[in-house]
Order: C-alpha cells, then sequence, then structure tokens
DNA sequence: CCCCCCCC
C-alpha cells in the first residue's frame, strides 16, 4: 500500500475506527482479503491500532485509500507529522474499494522522517489519568508513630508527565481501569491497597490486621436506616484515596455509626486501622481497589493531625467524550466538560409506577464531541439546578462527572447513579484549560453529539449496499438482519404517510395500533377493545431507497419518519389540510436527500411468496455530517479520483 | 449486615 511517491503518514486510529474499517474489509470478501492489508491487521491484532495510511491517488494496493490531499495539498503536512484522528467516515467504492477519509488534529508538522514503514511493536499505552490535590503535590511518604504499617502510598501514575501527555495522540484510546481493576493500563504493577489487602485476606482470617491506611475522604453516605429480615439496622460508608492513588470504601454499620458518623468528614486525612476486609462487587463499586472495608469493634479510625497535601482531593481517571462510544455499556466513566445545555427537570414514572426526577445536560469537551448527561435524583435539585441557573444567566460552566454511567439508549449517553459525584467550576488546572479553550475556539467549533455522529450511529453497523440485500437473501436466515446503507430517497408514498394509533395504554407502552373510525366518531381499537375519542397520527411511511447497485422499499415508522421528514406526523397531516402546497414541497423535498439507513431486515410471506422486509430503525441525515465537518465533501473528491 | 442504578 502506498508504493511509490505515495504520501506514507502513520496515524493512530481510534478503536472505533480500526474496527469499522476491518468491518468494511470484511464486507468486501472474497473480492479483497483482510490480509491485504497486512498492517491494519497486524495493528488491530497486536491492539495498537495504529495503521499506515496513504494517500488514495497513489494507492493501488490493499484495503485502504484515504484522501488526505487538502493536508497535502496546503503543506500542512510534512511526511513523518504526527497526527490523531478526530473522526473518521468510511465507505466502499466500487464496489470493492474502501476509502476512509479522516479528520486529523496535527499534533505536529515537523517529526523525524519516518523513513521506510515499519511495524510497530505493541507497547504499553499511557493512561489519562489524573488527580488533583487541592494544594502543591510532595510526594514524600509518610510514617505514623504506633502504628505497625503504613501502607496506601503506591501511585496509579508515576508523577507529572501525565498532564501534558493527557491530549496527546495516545490519550484517544487510553482506557483507565480505576474503575474496575486494582491496576491503571500498564502503568501501574500494583495498589497498593489491593496487595495488601489481598495479603491480609490469604493469611488472616482473624483479623489481627497489622495494617494502617492513611487516607483522604473524598465523599461520605447520608446515613441510612433500614429494616430487613434480620431487623433494622443503621449503615453509612465513605471512601478513601491515598497518597498514590489507591482507593477503597469503609462501611460503618449500628454501632460503628454511632462511633464514626460524627467524625467522618469529607477532604478530612484519617488513619484507620483494623477491620473486616472483603472482596467488592465491582459491579457497582467505582473504586480501583478489589476489596471493601467493612468497620468492626477492633476498627480504629482517627483524624490525621497532618493534612497531607501529597493526597488529592479527588482522582479523575477523565476520558475524552469521543471515546465513550468505544466504552462497554454499563461501565463507568469520569468526564471533564464544558456545559452547553441544561434542560429543566422533569418527573418521569418508573416500571413500578413510582415517580422520580431526571434532568438532562449536554457536556463538550476538547475532543469536539458532546454526550448527553442524564441527571437522576438528587442531582437534579442539587447540581442540576446551580448549573441552570448558571446555564440561564448565559455563563458557561464546567462539569466534572466522576463515576458516570455508560448506557445505551437509541446512542450512547451518560447518566448519573447514586455514587456518582458531580464537581460544578472544579478549581484545577485542566478546568480552566478547559473553559478557556471553550471561550476561545470550543464555543464555535464545530461540534457532534454522540447522538448525532455517524460513528455512534454505525457502530457495529454492516455497511452494505441495496444489491445485497437480495444477493445475500438477507433477513432470510431465521433472524433479523441489521446493516446499514447509504441511499436516497427515491420515492415516497406520500399520501398514505400514516396512519390514526391507539393512544391507550397496552403492556405498559401506548398501544399504537391502528384504529378505525366508529359510529360516534370516536376511534376503536380491536386490540384494547375500547373506543376512544381521539387518536394519534403516527408515521408508517413507505420509502424506496436508492443507491448505485438498486433500489428496494423500506419502512419509516414514528421515529424514523419524524427525523426524516423533519415534522411529526401529527404536524404534517395538519399541515396538509391547511396548506396542501407546503406540503407537497415537504414531501418532494425528501427525495433529493441522502442518508445513512440503519434497516432491520426480516422476512415477510406475501401472497405465498417470502421477501425481504426492510424497516427503518435509523437514520442520519448525511448533508447535516458534511456540514458538520465537510468529511463527505472529502469523500466525494476521493470518489471521484479512484 | 445496606443500597444493587430506574424513563423514553
Amino acid at each position: 500500500m502506498g508504493g511509490g511517491g505515495g504520501v506514507g503518514l502513520e496515524v493512530e486510529l481510534s478503536r472505533g475506527a480500526v474496527a469499522a474499517i476491518l468491518r468494511m474489509a470484511e464486507g468486501l470478501r472474497p473480492v479483497l482479503q483482510v490480509a491485504d492489508s497486512p498492517r491494519l491487521a497486524a495493528r488491530a491484532a497486536a491492539q495498537r491500532y495504529r495503521i499506515l495510511l496513504s494517500d488514495s491517488v497513489h494507492s493501488h494496493e490493499g484495503v485502504l485509500a484515504v484522501s488526505m490531499n487538502h493536508l497535502i495539498s496546503d503543506g500542512s503536512l510534512r511526511r513523518g507529522a504526527v497526527v490523531r484522528v478526530l473522526d473518521y467516515i468510511c465507505t466502499i467504492v466500487q464496489g470493492r474499494r474502501v476509502i476512509v477519509v479522516i479528520q486529523l488534529e496535527i499534533l505536529r508538522t515537523d517529526c523525524t522522517l519516518i523513513g521506510d514503514p515499519t511495524i510497530y511493536e505493541a507497547t504499553p499505552t499511557q493512561p489519562f489519568c489524573v488527580s488533583y490535590s487541592g494544594g502543591l503535590g510532595n510526594h514524600e511518604s509518610c510514617f505514623l508513630p504506633g502504628s505497625q504499617e503504613v501502607f496506601g502510598n503506591l501511585s496509579c501514575f508515576s508523577d507529572q508527565g501525565m498532564l501534558d501527555s493527557s491530549f496527546g495522540p495516545r490519550a484517544e484510546h487510553t482506557v483507565c481501569n480505576l474503575q474496575y481493576g486494582g491496576s491503571c493500563g500498564s502503568v501501574l504493577p500494583l495498589n497498593t491497597v489491593d496487595a495488601k489487602v489481598q495479603q491480609l485476606s490469604l493469611d488472616d482470617h482473624h483479623q489481627n490486621q497489622r495494617w494502617t491506611i492513611k487516607a483522604r475522604v473524598t465523599v461520605k453516605t447520608d446515613l441510612r436506616h433500614y429494616q430487613n429480615a434480620r431487623g433494622t439496622g443503621k449503615v453509612f460508608s465513605f471512601d478513601l484515596l491515598d497518597a498514590k492513588g489507591g482507593e477503597i470504601r469503609v462501611t460503618c454499620f449500628n454501632l460503628q455509626v454511632d462511633r464514626y458518623f460524627d467524625l467522618i468528614e469529607v477532604d478530612k486525612v484519617y488513619l484507620i486501622s483494623r477491620g473486616i476486609v472483603k472482596p467488592a462487587h465491582k459491579k457497582y463499586y467505582p473504586l480501583n481497589s478489589d476489596y471493601e472495608i467493612y468497620a468492626d469493634d477492633s476498627t480504629f479510625i482517627e483524624v490525621c493531625s497532618d493534612d497531607d497535601c501529597s493526597i488529592p482531593k479527588q482522582q479523575y481517571a477523565f476520558q475524552q467524550i469521543s471515546e465513550i462510544e468505544n466504552m462497554e455499556n454499563g461501565s463507568l466513566v469520569d468526564l471533564l466538560g464544558v456545559v452547553t445545555l441544561v434542560s429543566p427537570s422533569a418527573t418521569i414514572t418508573r416500571k413500578d409506577g413510582t415517580g422520580t426526577q431526571k434532568r438532562t445536560l449536554h457536556l463538550k469537551d476538547m475532543s469536539g464531541r458532546s454526550v448527553e448527561i442524564t441527571l437522576r435524583g438528587k442531582f437534579c435539585d442539587g447540581e442540576g439546578q446551580v448549573l441552570q441557573r448558571h446555564y440561564d444567566s448565559g455563563s458557561s460552566s464546567v462539569l466534572a462527572v466522576k463515576g458516570g454511567r455508560i448506557s445505551d439508549f437509541s446512542s450512547r449517553f451518560v447518566v448519573t447513579i447514586s455514587s456518582t459525584q458531580l464537581k460544578v467550576n472544579p478549581d484545577f488546572p485542566d478546568a480552566e484549560r478547559l473553559r478557556q479553550w471553550y471561550l476561545t475556539e470550543g464555543k464555535t467549533a464545530a461540534c457532534i453529539s454522540l447522538s448525532q455522529e455517524m460513528s455512534s450511529f454505525t457502530r457495529n453497523h454492516v455497511p452494505k449496499t441495496i444489491a445485497q440485500i437480495k444477493d445475500e437473501s438477507l433477513g432470510q436466515s431465521g433472524k433479523p438482519d441489521v446493516i446499514t446503507v447509504r441511499a436516497t430517497i427515491s420515492h415516497v408514498n406520500a399520501n398514505n404517510f400514516c396512519y390514526p394509533a391507539c393512544t391507550l395504554e397496552f403492556n405498559g407502552k401506548q398501544c399504537n395500533r391502528k384504529v378505525t373510525k366508529s359510529n360516534e366518531g370516536a376511534w376503536h381499537c380491536d386490540r384494547c377493545v375500547l373506543d376512544v375519542p381521539k387518536c394519534e397520527y403516527r408515521y408508517l411511511l413507505m420509502c424506496q431507497l436508492q443507491d448505485h447497485t438498486g433500489v428496494t422499499y423500506a419502512t419509516a415508522f414514528q421515529e424514523a419518519g419524524t427525523k426524516i421528514i423533519g415534522y411529526s406526523a401529527e404536524e404534517l397531516f395538519n399541515l396538509r389540510e391547511q396548506d396542501e402546497a407546503k406540503w407537497e414541497e415537504i414531501m418532494l423535498q425528501v427525495c433529493r436527500q441522502e442518508y445513512l439507513f440503519k434497516l432491520n431486515i426480516t422476512e415477510e410471506n406475501l401472497y405465498g411468496e417470502t421477501r425481504a422486509k426492510c424497516n427503518i430503525v435509523g437514520v442520519e441525515k448525511l448533508d447535516a455530517l458534511a456540514t458538520n465537518h465537510h468529511l463527505l465533501e472529502e469523500m466525494e473528491t476521493a470518489r471521484a479520483l479512484v
């Protein structure tokens, strides 16, 4: 690949980008084998995701062809430059070649020459872990008079330097396992707390532990009373952070509550010894230890007389928002971002019928992405209200989220759970840096929301052409196929774009079955066996999709229909009654658009003949993306040149 | 030994 005069660049791609490329290459089999691009395959296998990209014009072999014309022609890149991929799109051209268009952040333009490309050896990546202390961080170890042993002095990160590398080329796909593992990438051999506790739990079943933790309390729960089969009780817990980044939770019940609840204050440093050490239930444990401590009669906690300023107040392992799509659903994440939108608090009803509060924010960071954050419960009226006030007054807040939970609905978002911590306008350097970035450039910079962007939309996607739906008998293997196609809408069944739907509740959801006019001007639902005075018009939009390989029919229901048309079905229904010309215009506009569709293909029996039935379960307008980051324009140029 | 993460 990239022979002769092609401009070779070493580029680190995010895991998502490489996965997408490999999937596209898969789709090309047997025309092209993945092995045709040994470098790509090798890197991916080594989990390094570092590949060589070449200018498409000069590339005649291999899977990849990359358009970097603009960068090269304007002289901003030279051979050997170091760049980071901010965004990318992939497409298949002429049914056999994958084009990847990437949006690069140029980190260095004047690196030493790469020379002939060589395959990289996998080396550990550095995690993006940063801790912030209120004071100056000196790293003196502290031995305590009277305690047999002090532990909890091992760092998750080697001292300084991390801050600078935090937005460097490697940060984009670093994962810091602070939340789940005792170790942090491969930088940290062992966490002290873990190491010691592990030893203790192995050879000391009698709680005559000889350990003392010197640590700062980062968070403390309210006192809670409970009642269960064993009777009643009270409980509270607090989290500890030591000078080297070790974290562990201490839980106190009943008598221990009486002894320690008032003593424990957030931000204070304590010496803690003796107690029951148990493996933590990692699923709900946001700290980096594998263990937690239960205070018992032998536990001893005292305030440390000297506030050890080498222990930070809180420790974060910030991830870039752009990385969220690559992280596991349900995992916990720390984020630092500017709040760009605050929506009012709303009451939602849980499945069991009880009510609760939610409030959504948009958070944007220097990766150029934004993500929706859902605040729940106490956060709605607490930090949520503060953020709302700032937002209403036009000031931009920086928000640090510790331990937010990654969730998936129609796209990735982050939700607070009870152990999540929020800090509005935190006073550490990165927060100030972020604010400055936002005020000078970030505010106006093109921003791709995780809920809009293609890479999120196409997460785990299988890109196909329309011809492949028939050729490969998609949907007919007994289970549905989910694919993405890039196509225009060549025709819509405009006259029957919607149907009257039942608004009653059925199985905890809106019924949505088609209703028919009953005698008294009411609507009747056959499923609910009831008459209702009002119906709701919902989309059932038959679309003819077309790409360069053929046409197919696909149905868009409410969500996809709204996205395609830009009006709700109700609005469009009313519009047709009031202004038919306008309605017609809207319907016609749809047909010039190019979209990326996510199709769910199942089998359908029609007149004794089985055929594919396509439902549009996701849709992205492609010109919106183009105005965002010009990638598609690049794509067109590249297509034309191939 | 307690919560165990919610809504579209």
